[in-house]
DNA sequence: CTGAAAGCGCTAACAC
DNA sequence: GTGTTAGCGCTTTCAG
C-alpha cells in the first residue's frame, strides 16, 4: 500500500488542476465531459478516496452526526479477549455447554439503545449524514463525548448520559438534541415520550376491570425521572378512580428483575393484591415469577402490568401487558430535529413528544 | 451561538501562541503550570472544542474506525415519520392495542449486528478510537461506504456487504478487516468462525443418541457461504457415523421462520423424521411450530437443532439446542486486528477464528 | 470551462 | 518553555 493518493496526484496524472479534480467530484456538470471522464478514470486508477478531514476542514461541516449513549453497564466487565496474544492457533473451533435455565439474556437498556441507534442511522442516511457513536463510561482524563463533539455537525445524547455543564459547553459549538427524559427548561431540542399520560391510561384500563382486592405499585429508583413520571400518571389515575392513594401498597425496586421478584415476595406475605402495576417490564416479570412460585396465578389471581415493551415481555407466559417505547422513532426524530437545527440555527428550541403504545396482553386481563 | 472558538481565539485571549494552546491540550507537561492553567481557563471560558477535521488533517490520522453492515432489510420500509410536519401538536400521547399473537419480533440479523457493534464499540474505546457506522443500502450515486472510508483510519466490513472491487479500492487507502464469512485467499485481515466444525460436532451429539427413524436436514439459501459450510459439517458427521447421505432427507429454506414451517409440513407428509438439523434458529423454530400444530412432540417424537443462538431460541418452549455465534467477540477481535494493522501496516494478513458455542437445550434431548 | 491562490484549524518541527 | 512557520488535502472565489 503506497502513500495514499491525493487530489494532487490525481490532478497531475490527469493533466488538470486540483480545482478541476475537486469539481469533478462535487459538481460534475461544471466540467466538460471529456475532462470529467479522464479525471474519473484517473481516480479509479489511483484508488483515490477524498480525505474526510480535509474536506471537513475546507467545507466547515463534516456530514457526520454523533450519538452518545449512557454506558452499557454489562459489557464493561466482559471477559478479556486478546486475539493477538501468543498461542492463538490452539483455540478450539467450538465449546459445548449444557444449559437448562436461561442465562445471558441481554440487558433491556442495550436493546433499547440498539433500536434508537437503528432509527437514527436510518434517518441519518436519508438526510445524507453518517453516524458516529460513543458510549458513556468513566474514562478518567479522556472525554469521549467531547472527542465526538469535535468531529460532528450535531450531537444527540441520551438524557443524563452527559453532565449538564459538559453538555452546555458542547452546545456552544454544535447543536445538541436530548433524547428521552424530561424536557427541562433548557435551550436544547428534545424528543421525549409522555410517560405520565400513558401510565395513567394503562392504570385506567386496569382499574376499569372492577374486582375486589388491593392495588399495589412497584416503582423504580428514587432518582429516575422516568420513574417519577410513571408514578405521577399512576397516582393521577388512581385518584381519578375515586380511590385513596393510602389504599395502594407502594414498593420500590431498582428496575431489575430481581428487585421485582423480591417486591412480590413482600407483597405475598401481606396477602397478594388483585392488581400490580410495575414501573417497568423487568420488575413485572420478576414479580410474576415470584407469584408463580408461590402458587399465585397471573392473571387469574393477580393482574400485572409492566412498562417499556421489551421483547421478553412479549415472549413470557403469560404475555405481559405493557407500554412500548417508540425507540426507532426516537432515533429518527432526533436526527430530524438536528437536521432542522443545522439549517435554521436560530429557530426556537423544540420538543417533540412521541406517542407511546399501550399493548394489552394476557397478564392484565382476567379471563 | 457565536462563531465557534478556534485555537487562535484561545491563544489571543490567553496571551500565548497557538502552539502553546495546542501543547496544553496534547502534552500538558511540556507547558509551565501557570501558563497551562491560564490556557485551560480560557478554553472553558470560550467553550473551545478542537476541530476533529483540522486535527485529523494535521495528524494524518482521525482516531476513528468504521464499521459497515449489510442492510437491515426491515427498517428500510419503516413507516414515514416527519416530526417537523405541520399539525404536530395534535399527536396523541399514546395509542392502545390489544395483542394476543406476537408480532414485531426483531430480525435476527439486526440482533446479530447489534452485538457485533457493541463489541466493536467496547474495544474501540479501550484502544482509544471512536466508531463510525454505516449500513449498506442501494444508494444510487451515493457511496456511503467510500464516504466512511475517507473519514476513518481503518474499516471493518461484514462479509459481502461491499462489492469486491469497491473493497479492493478502499483497501488501498486504509486497512480493512472482513468479519464473519469465509476467509478467502485475499489480502485482508479476517475474523471468522468455524461453521463446519461446530455443525459437525452438533450433529455428532445428536446422532450419538441412537434412535430409530429418519434424519432430515433443513438448509439455507444456495448462495449462502455460511449455509454451505454448515452443510459440509453436517454431511461430514453423517458420513462419519456410517450413515449414507442418501438416507437423509434434505430440504432447503431461506433462513426465515416461515420457510422452516413450510419445510416441516413437507416433512410431516412423508412421515416425520426422528431428527431435524436446521441451518439456523429461525427455521428450526418455524419447524417446531409446524410439528406442534400437527401434534408431533419435540423432543419426544422429533429432536430439533438450530444455529446462531438468537434470543428466541433460549426463550422458546422447548428451549432450542443451537450453536451460538460469538458476536461480541467478533466485533472486539475485528478492532484488535485493525489496531494491530495500523501499528504494523506490513504484517502478513491474519485470520482469527473464534470458537462457536454449542448450547444443548431441551429440543434435542429425548427425556 | 479551467487554473491560481487563499484559506479552513490544527500539529509538529525548528528556532529562540 | 514558548513562538514562528510550514504544511496536512480539499473547496472555493476570482480571474482568465
Amino acid at each position: 500500500m503506497s502513500r495514499k493518493a491525493t487530489v494532487y496526484d490525481v490532478a497531475e496524472r490527469a493533466g488538470v488542476s486540483i480545482a478541476t479534480v475537486s469539481r469533478v467530484l462535487r459538481q460534475p456538470d461544471a466540467v466538460r465531459p471529456a475532462t470529467r471522464e479522464r479525471v474519473l478514470d484517473t481516480v479509479s486508477e489511483l484508488g483515490y478516496v477524498p480525505s474526510g478531514s480535509a474536506r471537513g476542514l475546507a467545507e466547515r461541516r463534516t456530514g457526520v452526526l454523533g450519538l452518545y449513549f449512557p454506558g452499557f453497564d454489562a459489557s464493561e466487565d466482559a471477559p478479556a479477549l486478546d486475539v493477538l496474544a501468543e498461542g492463538q492457533p490452539t483455540r478450539p473451533s467450538f465449546t459445548v455447554e449444557q444449559r437448562t435455565a436461561d442465562a445471558g439474556v441481554p440487558q433491556p437498556t442495550m436493546l433499547f439503545l440498539d433500536e434508537v441507534l437503528r432509527g437514527a442511522e436510518l434517518e441519518a442516511w436519508k438526510q445524507g449524514f453518517v453516524l458516529m457513536i460513543g458510549v458513556g463510561r468513566d474514562d478518567p482524563g479522556r472525554e469521549t463525548v467531547r472527542d465526538i463533539a469535535g468531529r460532528v455537525d450535531g450531537l444527540m445524547v441520551l438524557a443524563r448520559s452527559v453532565p449538564d455543564d459538559v453538555l452546555a459547553r458542547l452546545a456552544r459549538r454544535i447543536p445538541v438534541v436530548v433524547l428521552s427524559g424530561p424536557a427541562r427548561g433548557d435551550s436544547y431540542d428534545h424528543v421525549t415520550v409522555d410517560n405520565a399520560e400513558a401510565m395513567a391510561e394503562l392504570t385506567r384500563l386496569v382499574l376499569a376491570q372492577a374486582d375486589p382486592g388491593g392495588i399495589a405499585y412497584l416503582g423504580g429508583p428514587a432518582d429516575s425521572p422516568d420513574g417519577a413520571q410513571r408514578w405521577d400518571g399512576f397516582a393521577a389515575a388512581v385518584a381519578e378512580a375515586g380511590l385513596a392513594l393510602d389504599d395502594v401498597t407502594v414498593l420500590r425496586g431498582d428496575f431489575t428483575r430481581a428487585s421485582g421478584h423480591a417486591a412480590a415476595q413482600t407483597l405475598i406475605v401481606g396477602g397478594a393484591p388483585a392488581v400490580l402495576v410495575a414501573a417497568n417490564d423487568q420488575m413485572a416479570l420478576g414479580a410474576i415469577d415470584a407469584f408463580r412460585s408461590a402458587g399465585i396465578r397471573v392473571p387469574e389471581d393477580v393482574r400485572v402490568t409492566g412498562f417499556d415493551g421489551i421483547e421478553a415481555a412479549a415472549l413470557s407466559r403469560p404475555a405481559l401487558t405493557t407500554v412500548r417505547q417508540p425507540m426507532i422513532d426516537l432515533g429518527r426524530a432526533a436526527v430530524q430535529l438536528l437536521s432542522r437545527r443545522l439549517e435554521r440555527p436560530d429557530a426556537d428550541p423544540m420538543t417533540v413528544r412521541l406517542p407511546l403504545q399501550i399493548i394489552v396482553r394476557e397478564s392484565s386481563q382476567r379471563p
